[in-house]
DNA sequence: CTGAAAGCGCTAACAC
DNA sequence: GTGTTAGCGCTTTCAG
């Protein structure tokens, strides 16, 4: 009962100031469930005004049973992909009158859980889940039985909602681009093995290489993590050997480590080593040289989650995307910039 | 009433189950705020664990007073900078058992009009706020008593608690590495002009300048979005002058946008044009060039920031933060990468 | 150390 | 069309 705010004005107030009772107060702001004369109605917007009075989000969620609130588990909020994908999240959801709860794992895994169960409590209305790694905490969400949509591939096997893309056949679109650039040594810069997610994105690089008749070597495959400094530290790792002409950059942040790491030795991005990876956004576009990368349709896949976890009735749906390869100047294909 | 979740397990359940009484179950989950025997405590937990018992937080708000909530208002969060900002002050606020409602305004001030209002009926146990303009709501703010921390600077008559660096000093600093590096001609390019954190920094630019007894020209302050897109316009417009030797990009996405724009005229940073720029992150070190650029102790801000919300008194307390100029190789210090 | 009970502010049946 | 009132699940005072 420690209230700190002072001495708030609730609906008894604006009530006792319309001359009405506390029920009209709440049908006038809610609209509804009961009609209200338009007279009366006036009165009490009159009194709400001069009251200065607001309703409180807590007891209304209390009282209703909804918060008006979605979870929001994502590894890191830095990458740029993920804060594009909050972007979109968070003002589609707020069309439906939702907001977003920010759960920024921070690469950790014990603090997704904590996370999770935090915002469980709080009784958001659904969570949007990506893990950061391939032991989402399915299990215990599923049992409060909160709406959920995973924003990652998961194991077909869980039966959950979840929207992405086929990574698999965009990772063999990318590379198929870079063997019909008539590349023969194609590299790929992946994330942990352990993931499904690189574990597709490796899958489709095999089979793009492997349609073209190309060999897949094993020592081709340099596993990091998904950041920038991973991806640098795999190009140094990929320097000590024999230069790939291609490469495969399974997201946007080691794409552009590695080209760092390139860059320092100075190997010309894509006339000595041509490059294309997955998930890239508007920094790929501006980069020098632009990437040539998958994009996810970030905006239409928020707009499906949320109206997934809107519509939920339990039952488990996959909703998978197209995806574009957009043509940068990294693999090749462009005129090169003048140097 | 309509409780979306079929029967929920309540601390009455627990209590019978424990055979004591509803307080005494409170007690044991909150660690007070009254003593509780060993042995019913474990009596207790061991309800709990047996119900699968879980506390709803939106009960607890209610009757606490306190929600366990931030609200954090920025402009985008597909900003790095911000982004970055997000990532840490969650982190911080998480450490404090506090979680972020996250206020992305689109760049869009009525959005951001509706966001705050909205947050405020949450009964957020305080606000975090990067405004997309120089007007912020902070009279909405301070009418309802709600603990609330500027991220950005504000105008000093408005006496409200905020976390900045010296915009002003750090634009000054930047500008005066140019001068030091003898280059003369020196352009700005920065944000809207009606802007405060535009103005101290053209200030920090114009200072530098008349210090170091360099003409001041108006028609080298280029005023653009503080977006990629608008550091790649306003470099587009300059390009069609005189090209200055150096320049100043009042944030990083402008930087960028920059560099595009340069490189495609075959423009090389830093031998024909040198380049710093404001608010970098850990994309200006992994650029190439690397960004010269004044980067802010984030961390560290976060950190202070949240203990400013916990610490709320009411009276208005400006921490102002050191700043670092990070040297890379966009300004022509370090020695050139092999091209 | 434990229990009973009065709220927290609101929603929505149910009465009139 | 409007008023009354029983909850929502929890915290915390006050008695014992």
């Amino acid at each position: 009962m420690l209230n700190q705010h002072p001495r708030r004005v609730t609906r008894a107030d604006v009530a006792r100031e319309a001359g009405t009772s506390v029920a009209v107060v709440s049908y006038v702001i809610n609209n509804g469930p009961r009609p209200v004369a338009e007279a009366t109605r006036q009165r009490v917007l009159d009194a709400i005004k001069k009251t200065g009075y607001r309703p409180n989000g807590i007891a209304r969620a209390l009282a209703s049973g909804t918060t008006r609130t979605y979870g929001l588990i994502i590894p890191n909020i830095a990458n740029p992909f993920l804060s594009s994908m909050a972007h979109s999240l968070q003002q589609e959801a707020f069309e439906h009158g939702q907001v977003l709860l920010l759960g920024d794992a921070g690469d950790n895994r014990q603090r997704e859980l904590e996370l999770i169960n935090n915002l469980l409590h709080r009784q958001v209305d659904g969570l949007l889940y990506t893990s950061v790694d391939r032991h989402p905490y399915i299990e215990l969400i599923q049992a409060s039985g909160t709406p959920f949509v995973m924003l990652d591939r998961v194991d077909p096997a869980l039966n959950v909602s979840a929207i992405r893309v086929d990574e698999r056949a965009a990772a063999f679109q990318a590379t198929r681009h870079l063997t019909e650039h008539g590349y023969r040594d194609i590299a790929i810069i992946c994330g942990p093995r352990e993931m499904l997610n690189t574990q597709d994105r490796i899958s489709g690089w095999r089979e793009a290489l492997q349609t073209a008749r190309l060999p897949v070597k094993e020592e081709w495959i340099f596993s990091t993590t998904y950041t920038r400094e991973g991806g640098y530290q795999a190009a140094c790792r990929m320097l000590e050997g024999t230069l790939p002409r291609a490469l495969f950059a399974t997201n946007e942040l080691q794409a552009l480590g590695c080209l760092r790491a390139l860059s320092e030795r100075g190997i010309k991005v894509p006339e000595e080593v041509a490059l294309v990876c997955f998930n890239g956004t508007v920094e790929s576009e501006f980069n020098v040289p632009s990437l040539t990368h998958v994009r996810q349709p970030v905006k239409a896949m928020a707009k499906a989650a949320i109206e997934m976890l809107k519509n939920w009735n339990g039952t488990p749906e996959l909703r998978e995307f197209s995806f574009d390869l957009l043509i940068g100047e990294s693999c090749g294909c462009c005129p090169t910039l003048i140097k």
